[in-house]
DNA sequence: TCAAAAGTGTTAGCCATACACCCATGC
DNA sequence: GCATGGGTGTATGGCTAACACTTTTGA
């Protein structure tokens, strides 16, 4: 996003783009935010789609600038469109912190009816980026949010619920964990997301049934246990189980 | 919607909402359609979103317009932002065979983002009213649905996926069968939107241990069987089930 | 008395759950 | 050895699919 083109015939007026970038790390579920230049508030990582782009080709742009990465599980899962959902004094000062041309009020001020999108990232893999109008780009843990604009709380919390109802019907980790893993983190995503903790011997059983994952060597901790052994997604079978769902 | 207020600053650019409105009648799940005065092609209900109003009130209000009800079951399940969704040349044909001013061609050929909802209503209780630009509202058979503009035959069918899997979790069918019903039109219901037959024994046990319907009377058809009793929905337990979900 | 469709009963098999138990590892 | 967490085995209950059977209705 270039920011002299805002205001401009460059995108699409009062519609943009918030993508929840989750991220699996020490066991947890975490969520990739942009601090907002008033030094109070964080955001979710958006963007404006581009007058001849598809919305979900906008969602990808905005994913790719932040965190470098392409084509990974991207969702489409919910739209926001109360027309109250912005706060017009808190854009006014964000747009003051920003030390923006006060001629793009115009544009940050209007009503924006928002596409929400979660992308589910492997997060050694990203390198946050923030934006022109952000501080920084970090990972806050699940259950640890900061105060955020708008209704991006809500969002978040959309997300999750939207995440929790495909994760009955698609084998989502692929894109959270590295190329091998034990099937101990995998249950850890699940147990996150499902919120709940589930029994270790039928959570293995299960998804070793659904044929995605090869067994591959021990992984050796040095914790005082029986060494796990890491395995790695089937992709061929994965993306096949993720087209028809699961049950 | 009024037709002058259309290129003013009535409605929000560049998006609209398209319902797929589901009755169910002659044991046939039906999409209710508008014809376009070009008499080649039928098109969903749809329309603009106000400048100050929810993109969810507008769905409502759309619904509202063509149907005459309100506070039905109506579900938003995907967003179609692909910026050429739409066709340049058959929207001049259109706006010409609508007989409107062309000035009004710089709202018509804009690209529109269109948010689907679809709905579930009362067959009976509907008296299809068509739009100003439409030269009638008609029912049509899930499976015999006419040739349609631009992607709303994928609308249609994204709308039925959707519905599939919500089925799973929500008992759907009080909005679309009149205050009293027999089993057999229920289950019709859940065969047409699964694509496939029920075991009427297991389909009875199951929906009957749910605890959402009150026994009725018989009610005699005068065809030459045994009388079905009819039931009705119990609205209390039945939305207590449908904010929880199914299994 | 018969055909058609409503409704009931019964069985087998699968799958989720719960939990007891064994195994490898480092201190 | 022993604590720790990985991994295996197994019994139970509940749910579902499949289908045989009974009941009611009008011709």
């Amino acid at each position: 996003m270039d920011i002299k083109d805002l205001d401009t015939q460059s995108f699409m007026p009062g519609l943009s783009v918030d993508n929840v970038i989750f991220g699996f790390h020490d066991n947890q579920l975490k969520v990739l935010l942009l601090a907002c230049k008033d030094g109070k508030h964080w955001m979710l990582p958006g963007g404006y789609i581009l007058k001849n782009e598809s919305v979900d080709a906008a969602a990808e742009r905005v994913l790719f600038d932040r965190t470098g990465l392409q084509k990974v599980y991207l969702q489409q899962f919910n739209v926001f469109g109360d027309p109250k959902r912005s706060s017009a004094s808190l854009v006014k000062g964000l747009v003051k912190s920003m030390e923006l041309d006060e001629t793009l009020n115009h544009w940050f001020l209007q009503r924006f009816v928002t596409i929400g999108y979660y992308a589910l990232v492997e997060y050694e893999k990203v390198k946050p980026k923030p934006d022109p109008l952000s501080l920084s780009c970090d990972w806050f843990e699940i259950d640890q949010i900061p105060r955020l604009i708008f209704d991006h709380a809500t969002i978040i919390e959309s997300a999750l619920t939207a995440m929790r109802q495909h994760l009955n019907f698609q084998p989502i980790g692929l894109n959270l964990l590295p190329s091998s893993f034990p099937l101990k983190s995998l249950q850890s995503i699940y147990e996150t997301i499902l919120g709940k903790k589930l029994d270790r011997p039928n959570f293995n059983r299960k998804i070793l049934s659904l044929g995605i994952l090869d067994k591959k060597e021990k992984h050796f901790t040095g914790a005082a246990h029986k060494a796990p052994f890491l395995y790695s997604f089937r992709k061929k079978e994965y993306y096949k189980l993720l087209k028809d769902g699961i049950s």
